[in-house]
DNA sequence: ATCCATTACTTAACCTGTTTTCATAATTGC
DNA sequence: GCAATTATGAAAACAGGTTAAGTAATGGAT
């Protein structure tokens, strides 16, 4: 919100209603006395910017409350409408198509999931993923015209403006415009990321990153990438590279992959060679947390207690290292994420 | 900015007079009237603010324009007062100090260098410190109660707090408490980072980075570590600890230092082990430039091109790869513009 | 030297929005 | 039914910003 120009009293308006929108969506229902004491304002204020907000359908009044009576005339109550928009997201990977919608409140309306071939060229790709978009829309009972932004997570490298410059492995899929594709379904805007830059972020939201700003999350299977979290907000870097260091050298994890692959590998040189990428990740960024996903993650503690021992003996510091808590689900929660987070910088940036 | 709660018509004054402050900041002398539209202001409101500001000392009139008159009544200009306050910074190293002193502007007013033995005990290393702030002042024809923050740029890991955690080289260093040590010199706050990251912030500001706000430091010497910047602000990591890729196990570079001193290392192997290093983090940040300085950096050409070769056949994508244009001087000039951007924060920030 | 065109400065009236204050409404407990 | 308590609503006071009109200072033309 940095303005760097003045305003007059109309902006002061539009300060006080954001503000007031603000305290509603991160309290749940509260009284007009509560609203202004929390948004450090005058009742009447409280009162206008709450019926301005009614008006915009941005906020309900409440149900009355069944609690315990006290003295007094009762308080009506007032609560952010979470059903004032939706948001999608969806995750585009090889192997499946994961759509998921939700109100504006983060909450889960329905989930849809599409299993498709890794050969799947990249129109029918496409046209799978229209089609799950659809399909979760109508059993959450939501309309395409009321989702505000939708997210979408797909492997490989995505420029700012959201195309993919670079697959390895999706054929077809290097130089998909997606918000080309995919804007003429949706009213709003149409947001994409990287799988693991979403992943991490999905974590950050629900999972086992909860409350942790510096997150590093590895997707590790028979590829490799970090997704990076710093400040809460995803780094893509200059190119939407940032995290790709499945190429590294020194790491050979494709070396690796392929004897994995042919069973050649044993789990310690396995875990060897991970630690090595993670820790390079681990020393350059020093987050607080490294979460594993991805294919390798259900190894669950056989993988991460091995890879704690050998990142401590690596690092500085020790580092956190946990297993992802919400498996595959991970990008399409860090994509209706990524939708929130355009949906509510448009809310409370302005008016 | 990020207000959460909102305010009457005085957070509007302070909202109106502060970007009227940045407006002058930003551009150079400036008519009442260039100030209002700059500001998006009316003119009576410029004209109140810069009264408040002139009142404060922050905003001073210019001396009449010396340029080619136009017809009607010649407009009074007025400029931000660079003289309201000043600023130092410092690098304490093995072998210097190197104390810098400008104004608010960032206008350099004084430099003063102290060569230093690298035994030499923290105690005196601090005292050294103080002299140098001490003379770099008075040089300056700054007292040290206008100094309205310093900046400290010191080898090791640094904390949030800015207490250094870990110093390999030089003597007693590690747990010093910089701020305690020092603020009893100045007025106002000081603040301590890591000599890359100064020296990443000093590139950004003054050196072959300017405008670039993703940005690595790689500082190479007989130890290496890399200075972050992303979005244009340090980023420091968890513990202070990110860029410290020197202890990278696949990266040998305690060995090559040491076949260097040796004489046993060749340009090829020395660049080779350089650039799977500065790969690893590139890969990490996928930055925007990578700027080499530090001892290694004195080659010149001779580094730099080799270097580039071999970046780009480790990487994804193409990095620019530019040596240091401030040489020894970057750390310093960060640490200045570390102070600068808190006393800015303080003065745009609120009111 | 005087007057005019031009541009800057100053002041007063008006408008928007917030706060304070006071009166009124709705509920519980006795 | 009445007192106590808490919410709601309307009016007056206040602060700050904008518009608009008048005043001041300068260069150039006559």
């Amino acid at each position: 919100m940095r303005r760097n120009s003045g305003g007059d009293a109309s902006l002061l308006r539009r300060l006080n209603t954001v503000a007031v929108l603000r305290v509603l969506h991160t309290a749940g229902q509260l009284t007009l006395t509560e609203v202004a004491s929390r948004a450090k304002v005058s009742r009447p204020t409280a009162e206008d910017a709450v019926a301005d907000l009614l008006g915009r359908g941005l906020v309900r009044e409440s149900p009355p409350q069944d609690g315990p009576r006290v003295v007094g005339r009762p308080a009506r109550r007032y609560e952010f409408n979470v059903d004032a928009g939706y948001v999608l997201g969806v995750d585009v990977g090889a192997h499946k198509i994961l759509a998921v919608a939700a109100d504006l409140g983060g909450g889960e309306r329905a989930a849809h999931r599409v299993e498709i071939e890794p050969e799947l060229p990249a129109a029918d790709r496409l046209a799978e993923m229209r089609g799950a978009l659809r399909t979760v829309a109508a059993e959450a009972g939501v309309k395409l015209s009321d989702v505000r932004a939708l997210g979408v997570g797909t492997s490989g490298i995505v420029d700012t403006g959201g195309k993919v410059t670079l697959s390895g492995h999706l054929p077809g899929w290097t130089g998909t415009h997606l918000p080309t594709e995919l804007s003429g379904l949706i009213a709003g805007k149409v947001l994409v990321g990287n799988d693991s830059n979403l992943a991490a972020l999905g974590e950050h939201w629900r999972g086992v990153a909860r409350g942790v700003d510096d997150v590093v999350y590895i997707l590790a299977g028979r590829r490799i990438s970090a997704g990076i979290l710093l400040g809460g907000r995803v780094h893509t870097g200059r190119h939407g590279a940032a995290g790709e260091i499945g190429i590294m050298r020194s790491m050979g994890w494709y070396d690796t992959a392929r004897l994995l692959r042919d069973g050649h590998a044993s789990s310690v040189e396995l875990v060897n060679r991970l630690a090595a990428g993670v820790a390079a990740t681990v020393l350059t960024i020093d987050p607080e947390v490294v979460i594993i996903g991805g294919g390798l993650s259900q190894a669950g503690d056989a993988l991460i207690e091995p890879l704690r021992t050998k990142l401590a003996d690596l690092c500085l510091y020790p580092v956190q290292v946990e297993a992802s808590t919400l498996a595959d689900r991970s990008v399409a929660l860090g994509a209706v994420r990524l939708a929130l987070d355009e949906v509510e910088g448009q809310l409370f940036d302005l008016g």
